[in-house]
DNA sequence: GTTAGCACTCACTTTTAACGAGTGCTAATT
DNA sequence: AATTAGCACTCGTTAAAAGTGAGTGCTAAC
């Protein structure tokens, strides 16, 4: 167990590293308001922690930087929850101040906010489909066969696609068919629209077969698109630019290059489990190209339903505290918008 | 004018520097095969050359590199037409193999093999949607007053926005303005859109006023905001960490920053007139952050109407006869399957 | 007009030296 | 027994010096 003494000097070396992005002498802390004791004093408690795998150094005459262990400790017992101050609660509520009436947009807003915030990239997953429900279907006939369908969920978010049919679809038997359909499957969550639409199909088959599994195929490449590619936002991209850990184009390149790929991100984010927020550090992530990197992320839901994730990436040197607190108000604020989006 | 040597020397630092980046030297001319006099008097060539402006020395002792003037001399004498090999067009041809049904796939998919076929990034311009005519309006209400408003036009682009009524619309209400407005307005271009439905409300203001002011509203909105977003699509972002020029991060900054602010690359991309391919190089592009690169673009156009750009972005050493051919090849076959999508 | 020859330039590399922030150890101090 | 002052040592960083070589411009010879 650390001394009292040891966690000082650990969240001091780690405070100041995480600011100056330098390498932490003992010199320099033995300055410290909060510390009493002298340079030697510290450099033997420094030796400790090395030992015990805290913190690490560059080489033999630099200062101390905290290892991934280091980090780590920091992130589970030292950060203060410093909460926010009323005046910037104030602040991050008016940032909602005109409600955004699409999903979609907000996400993109919430994300720009919060890497305004704290100047790190923001990662926000758009929410799970699956779990909400049908609200209208729309198959609007173009020329020549193709056929525009629209998909609109009781939370109002919108999901298209363009095929082509093989024979032309009229009007009349267009409106016809989707009068039928939105009348039996309204309300079906997306997860088992696929299922129940074909038991409409076998239901059906006799009167309008060819076009009914036609359109079971294109709901299905809607249903199957949205699965695939679920509404990824990435905000603050060029805040990467101003990490010092980052100069180096060969750093920032895989980094840039992940973040870029949607499937990357999503194999990435997608094992989240609970509620709270989750802090990967370094190696943790299990990603090379993130292997410089800490990410904070933290699941959204609405009404208990959880639906998205909201992730802030920066250096390991990140300010976890300011992260922390960051993403914890905002995901509030978030969540109170969604909820409005979402009565029904 | 320049004597024929002249030509052959300043074609032959251009192709050289491109190749390799690094300044070319009178002795490396002098081993081609196809320079039969001595690095002499290729130096006097050069010193003529420079005194034109065509080509300049980044410090005494290097060799020699393109000028900005270098370049646009380059571009405008010295590229040979190239023509695509039958077997490349063949490739080119399958890579459209089966076609892709929406717009906005086919131009994401167009801009991901240019730059797939000159390793440069690719920045490509949706068309504009005011050519286009509307084909369906759908009007969808949600719980609370919220209603999602669907645009379909004539070439199956869709386009949707929800937004907040203050009092709430009954389906009833919402079909049988549909169902008006379509019989009305089907076939009207976009760009006339906004006051052709102000007509329709002024005749129908005393059966339906409150709602018509309202879908007017949205519509607006949906409109401008299309027009101020149109569909921009970016490929091949992380070609620009390969190329020599950039691997210092102060350069590379600039330019990815600039790409994906989307106002920026309108107003960069915008002012395009003619049918042409229009190449700007360097300071010619008039925005500082590209000061180092050069644009290659191009317009696309389906039966006369709806242009768009595609255009391809590296460093002035581009490969601009890659680049030209492959955008001019490209262009072709994207045309082809975009007017497949849009016959109406 | 062309070319060989040569002195000169200058970025780049390597070497050397000086610097200084920081360390670890030891002995003195509290 | 814990703390601290003192000091030799390490090693990255910076600066200056020296050497290297690709390339140039000029001149004189062909």
């Amino acid at each position: 167990m650390l001394t009292d003494r040891q966690l000082l000097i650990l969240r001091a070396i780690v405070d100041d590293y995480i600011k100056t992005a330098q390498p932490v002498g003992s010199r320099t802390l033995s300055k410290r308001d909060d510390v009493t004791f002298s340079s030697a004093t510290i450099r033997n408690e420094m030796a400790d922690l090395e030992e015990m795998g805290l913190i690490e150094k560059p080489h033999t005459s630099a200062g101390r930087i905290p290892s991934e262990l280091g980090y780590r400790f920091y992130v589970d017992h030292l950060i203060r929850p410093e909460s926010i101050t009323p005046k910037e609660a104030q602040a991050l509520k008016s940032l909602f101040a005109h409600s955004v009436n699409e999903n979609d947009r907000l996400i993109r807003h919430t994300a720009d906010l919060l890497s305004d915030l704290t100047h790190y990239t923001t990662l926000v997953l758009g929410p799970k489909e699956e779990g909400q429900r049908l609200h209208h279907l729309e198959l609007i006939p173009l020329a020549e066969g193709r056929v525009v369908i629209v998909l609109v969920t009781e939370t109002g978010h919108v999901e298209h696609k363009t095929l082509q049919l093989n024979q032309a679809l009229s009007q009349e038997a267009a409106s016809r068919l989707m009068e039928r359909l939105n009348q039996t499957l309204r309300g079906t969550p997306l997860s088992a629209l696929r299922s129940r639409l074909l038991e409409e199909i076998r239901r059906f088959r006799s009167e309008h077969s060819e076009q009914t599994v036609l359109l079971s195929k294109a709901l299905d490449l809607v249903l199957t698109d949205q699965e695939e590619r679920p509404f990824i936002y990435l905000g603050g991209k060029a805040n990467m630019f101003d990490q010092p850990e980052f100069q180096d184009v060969a750093k920032l390149r895989p980094v840039l290059e992940l973040i870029e790929q949607q499937e990357a991100v999503l194999d990435f984010l997608r094992p989240n489990l609970d509620n709270q927020i989750l802090i990967t550090i370094g190696s943790e992530n299990n990603v090379d190209a993130l292997k410089d990197c800490s990410v904070i992320r933290a699941h959204y839901s609405v009404d208990g339903v959880s639906i998205g994730t909201l992730a802030l990436i920066g250096p390991k040197r990140m300010d976890y505290n300011r992260g922390i607190n960051s993403i914890i108000h905002l995901l509030q604020a978030f969540q109170t918008e969604l909820h409005k989006n979402n009565l029904d």
